[in-house]
DNA sequence: TGACATTAGTTCGAGACTCGTACTTAATAG
DNA sequence: CTATTAAGTACGAGTCTCGAACTAATGTCA
């Protein structure tokens, strides 16, 4: 129980399939010598594995480009017709759904107004399924994004503080949905944290694409952060990592609502941001933070209210890095509709606090996801076994 | 360029004689039965690797174990004798050398007073060759600890604040120095960081021992950290992960080396213990603390100032376990003998910080392998790839 | 004491895979 | 129209894992 590729030759040939499949992810349309350069394979190795992916319908030859002496190279694409997985969110005032296919593209996205429940959320994943996977595709899996903490087996919820859920079943009952809608094999269903989910959706769709090692926050009443190194996300030993509204950063004087003083999210969570721009909580953190940032474009006093939100932030990032030395930073939640208002001055805090002169400030950008961050990250994370080699497409 | 077992059927088979190693090492001795049970190959599949391993020197056959019906199983155990690993520890006052055999006892440990000089580390490398590995042995691979920024490369220095260090030549010196002692395959020569090395060397063999998150700190004059997730070290996107002595989180009086204010480093460093105690530096961190140590059973005063300092510790483990969520955490360098005094109060600090009612305390234990962490680390990772299937010693 | 049950390890042939070489195919250059 | 160049394929050799059958070594029980 040891080598998750699996032992014997056909275990070769599912990573090797893998290989030539994030190939194909990384760098596009790619003929056979391409791939087989970019792999490392042998060329006829790299036919064989063409054909197979090509019969499963994984992969579907282009028109071939010519204009260079010899024989064209016939370039081979992802195709997106066959194969889909399903990103779920179960949040506490909205739920959605994404689907996306093998070839990277967003099928389907759907928000739904209300959240919390798990009867919703069947509901929706029905729906989705209905529209987006139908007859012809194959459902390869889901994974339901929570803000909650989930345990290493990826499936049970260990603790919702603002979801009442049903830690146990709410795997199952997605996995006995699935299997009344399909026919072919159960797709592999798993929960994940939300927080976690979209930092893997910016890393591979959004703001941090291309950077090994990312930080997403989110910033709603309280603040979130998913941490990826080197492509994977950081879980921790209980799976508490990244749960960074309680570091002890703030002034000692700011009460957090869990009973402590000095919290970062005392400081820097919705609440504190509305305290310090003297402004009231609409019925969502992102429409508030709009009705805030409209504001600003008038209101000194605002502004410079933002601006003591946004130091903050900032010494919170300063330590994140010190600690951790992202590429990206990205922030989401609240944060994106501020923008430059919170950036900047988290910015000028960073650089302010760097370890030292030859560390390289990580770069602050927002989120350009927005809600449906989770559910994207989500899906990409159940799309994730077709390209390690956990899942084999061509059997 | 993309798989890194290697894509044929060797590279398989090299990828199944690591599984067959790293279950003995986690093990210990067992019967080609178990190892077939444990790995998932094939019984057949195991014998061909233990006679090949057999054949390498690299395990033997121990006594069977009598007493159970049918024919008794004769355990295979890793064998140290033939092949080994270095490690080296180029620090500012010492320098230090451990060799370590396969199956992993420590064969040589020496340190040495008075360092910084790289002429003195290729000595003490020769010397360590000569007496630990000499003519039988085979030496897979050596690793330099230093204080200081290594790049992805794990071979050249990017930046060594307290070290006066030619940071391209020390892997090259050192790979040359072995080139002309050993007559065998040339060594993989690597560099990492101190920290890095100490925290490896402390999950491996030390006070983490099994833990696979784990964060290791050594406190000096600085403070730095060696970050372990899911039994890898977290590097950061240049390196600098784990920087943690200048998180903005002491009171904002005490001003850091470094110019700024706040810095952790500032408060629990090893000069702002001593303003504490109101006792003056020794020759090393370690005899100073232990002469702290010594005053603390008759000095009440003493003691009040370790437990100011250990509250400071016990903030910044709060910060890093907010962030990383490890099971266990480490104090090496002059926390060690001062032991209860500083964990106590850290401890207590801690259990008032912690983000939520359900996340548990990370235990705090104090390093077990003192100065030579380091070395004993670097030795480790040296041995790593013949466990990971980087280095094939059958052939 | 000896046949039997039980478990460990080996032998052997089948099947799967990758690889290098040689060959075929399809385009451009002259 | 021919030479050249490069992409893709066919094929045989080599390596590997696997399951089944077989041999080996020990305890059990009559």
């Amino acid at each position: 129980m040891d080598r998750p590729g699996g032992a014997g030759t056909e275990g070769l040939r599912r990573d090797n399939t893998a290989a030539v499949l994030r190939s194909l992810r990384r760098r596009g349309p790619s003929t056979r010598v391409e791939l087989a350069k970019d792999t490392g394979l042998a060329k006829a190795t790299v036919g064989v594995i063409v054909a197979d992916l090509q019969a499963a319908g994984a992969v579907a030859e282009e028109g071939s480009r010519p204009g260079v002496r010899g024989r064209p190279g016939r370039p081979v694409a992802l195709r997106g017709d066959d194969v889909v997985a399903l990103g779920l969110e179960l949040n506490v005032d909205y739920t959605s759904a994404v689907v996306l296919d093998l070839a990277g593209q967003v099928v389907l996205s759907e928000s739904r107004p209300g959240g919390g429940d798990t009867a919703d959320l069947l509901a929706l994943a029905r729906d989705a399924y209905a529209v987006a996977v139908g007859e012809g595709r194959r459902l390869v899996g889901a994974t339901v994004a929570v803000p909650a903490l989930v345990r290493g087996d990826n499936r049970t919820i260990a603790w919702a503080p603002n979801l009442h859920l049903d830690g146990a079943g709410l795997a199952d009952d997605l996995a006995a949905t699935l299997a009344d809608l399909g026919a072919g094999p159960a797709p592999v269903v798993r929960v994940s944290n939300d927080a976690n989910c979209a930092a893997y959706a910016e890393s591979h769709h959004g703001a941090a694409r291309g950077a090994a090692h990312a930080l997403y926050l989110t910033g709603t009443v309280g603040i979130g952060a998913g941490i990826v190194q080197d492509g994977e996300l950081v879980r921790g030993g209980a799976g508490f990592a990244g749960e960074v509204g309680h570091m002890p950063l703030g002034d000692a004087s700011a009460v957090c609502g869990c009973g402590r003083h000095g919290c970062w999210e005392a400081s820097v969570g919705l609440h504190a941001m509305l305290a310090e721009v003297q402004m009231l909580e609409l019925d969502t953190p992102l429409r508030t933070a709009e009705a805030v940032a409209e504001r600003a474009a008038t209101d000194p006093g605002v502004r410079a209210g933002l601006e003591r939100v946004g130091r903050g932030v900032g010494l919170g990032i300063a330590m994140l890095s010190s600690v951790l030395d992202p590429e990206v930073v990205v922030l989401g939640g609240y944060f994106a509709p501020l923008g430059d208002l919170v950036l900047d001055p988290a910015r000028r805090t960073l650089d302010e606090r760097l370890a030292s002169a030859v560390q390289v400030r990580p770069e602050l950008r927002l989120s350009t996801l927005g809600i449906r961050a989770a559910a994207l990250g989500a899906a990409e994370q159940s799309l994730g076994p077709v390209f390690s080699g956990g899942l084999d497409l061509t059997s």
